[in-house]
DNA sequence: CTCCCCGGAGTTACCGCTAACCATCATCAC
DNA sequence: GTGATGATGGTTAGCGGTAACTCCGGGGAG
């Protein structure tokens, strides 16, 4: 039966070569310390000599073990998600595991068949952006048994581990400060509406529901967000709302697009309209005004991510949990 | 033994619950119309009702394929790379493979254990950033006896299959463009300065030199690109050589990060200074005024690259060989 | 001098799945 | 009726590793 380019070097190649049995090779590589110093060093050159590869999906079928972790991500382009990428990586490859990711393009049946895909190859765990998943991903993840962790927001009812910060109460937040600082006609600018672009949303409403303030100032599209999209939408609102104070973008891009159109048509930030993003990314400080925002610790929630998924893979059992890793509003001179 | 949770259920258990052999349940789920209907239902329900995870690694050593490709990316937050990424996925995704992606962070040690890593996952492909890798990994590569591309860059020496273009080119081509409209005195201005950042400041030297233009005016740093960091290198430049007429920013980010600092200081863009960045990225619409910049095909890049990949999965052999997808100079308003 | 322990290497069995070949049976042309 | 044919499903033998156990020889304790 010829399988594959036959070259391919295995653990038996290196072991007749050696006069051993592939066992002893496998240890040599695997686990030095049990292996003679000279039969290693002579495995080690031997290995090398042939160019051995070892085959981790043989590797991962005999010791239901693979040393790696599938990240799930929305967006390659979004820097919310690279930062948290960063921190998980970072904390896994310290303990020797390998951090493999998944575009998912925000769509949960694509995130089904990445979950398939990588369960399938015997990955350790898994980290999935978000809460919401397909019916059969939940069944796949509960047969699993590897540990799962839901980020970024947070749910009552996570599948197992949960780190993220609340979204709503953000959202809210940052309405709040629009709020104390006088302004009244307060309007919401979303796009993509994601899952969390809804709770932020919901946010919004909800404070200006407390305080009393009028909710119709609000413009989403399910379109990918960008700086274009945020001036356009922007001059619809202001076309249709001319006397909008302030509006709160449900990231940052969308509040820089706004921003630029602010200028091309030479319209003060913030005297003559407020404008607030979400996240805390780069572009924030780099524009005049500077834009307000909240800033989200995502590398933070990419380090805790490694820590309870480490625990977890080394033992420690443990009750689904959510941890809440808070945020920060940021007032940059975009209101005043 | 016992291995990982042992929940999981196998072939065999669907088999043992309809009352075949694992081969035939093998079959009903991989070529359906290799198994008679009523059975074929009655193995399709069976593996439903079980909640049936395939195990791709056991597959993948079977079989010796595995129907996934791997793409491994410098960063995941530089939006170059989403869009090649969508340019491939699209394209893989018809053909029924899935790309599963990994992240070297500019390191090409990091870019070896990577490859590494999925070639003994055992994809049947590999798309690498670029054209430069460690000794070992092209060792790797040549032995895995899987399609390998590289991109981006042109390289007259490809491994296998190149796709991009010619970078030095697209930096000499914007010179160029900056010296027809009479400027003099032309800066560089490099973050990261990854290989291909080389490249394009090589092609900025070579129009100079050629125009007997003094290329004296260059900083660069290993620094990641930012605005923030864009806008702080632009107010060196301009302290050490203030009558710098003109600055190729090797990237749109930094050129925006540029542009951003000198409306801080009131200096007049393209008047008092012209700017231009590389890539084409949304932003460079954006701003006021729009960015000049040498727009890439990123998304062609990424459609071709998954031809390609087909075309040699599907059997054809081809010699080594490079594909140069071109460029476009826009002159946007920064550079009058 | 035993006995036991321990480091170092080998044996056996199997992970879950698939390729290649084989067995069976109904259908059909001649 | 007979063999060729094709559709359907089973048998066998691994893919390349690793876990768990076994075997062997040397050294220290009693």
């Amino acid at each position: 039966m010829p399988r594959r380019t036959s070259g391919r070097v295995t653990l038996q190649d290196i072991a007749d070569r050696v006069g051993v049995t592939k066992i002893t090779v496998s240890r040599a590589l695997r686990e030095p310390q049990r292996v003679s110093l000279p039969l290693r060093l002579r495995i080690e050159a031997a290995s090398a000599e042939l160019g051995y590869i070892p085959n981790h999906a043989a590797g991962a079928l005999a010791s239901g073990r693979s040393h790696s972790v599938a990240l799930l991500i929305p967006s390659l382009s979004n820097a919310v998600f690279s930062d948290i990428q960063r921190g998980i990586e970072e904390g896994l490859r310290a303990a020797g595991y390998q951090l493999l990711i998944g575009h998912t393009g925000y769509s949960i049946l694509e995130e089904e068949r990445l979950i398939d895909t990588y369960l399938g190859y015997g990955v350790d765990g898994l980290v999935l952006s978000g809460t919401r998943h397909t019916e059969h991903a939940e069944r796949l993840l509960r047969r699993a048994g590897v540990p799962v962790v839901e980020t970024l927001e947070l749910t009552p009812a996570p599948l197992d581990i949960n780190v993220g910060l609340d979204q709503t109460a953000a959202g809210r937040a940052l309405t709040e400060t629009f709020i104390a600082r006088g302004y009244r006609r307060i309007g919401f600018l979303g796009a993509r509406m994601d899952h969390r672009a809804q709770l932020r949303m919901a946010g919004w409403e909800a404070a200006l529901r407390a305080a009393d303030l009028s909710t119709e100032y609000c413009l989403t599209t399910p379109q990918p967000s960008s700086y274009r999209l945020g001036g356009e939408m922007l001059g619809s609102m202001l076309q249709r709302w001319p006397a909008l104070e302030a509006v709160f973008c449900c990231n940052d891009d969308l509040a820089a697009g706004a921003l630029f159109e602010c200028q091309r048509r030479r319209l003060a930030v913030p005297d003559a309209l407020a404008l607030a993003g979400f996240n805390g990314l780069d572009i924030v400080e780099a524009t005049t005004p500077p834009l307000a925002t909240v800033v989200t610790p995502r590398r933070r929630i990419g380090e805790v991510i490694a820590e309870r998924l480490l625990a977890r893979l080394g033992g420690q059992p443990c009750r689904p949990q959510s941890e809440d890793l808070g945020f920060e509003v940021r007032c940059g001179g975009s209101i005043g």
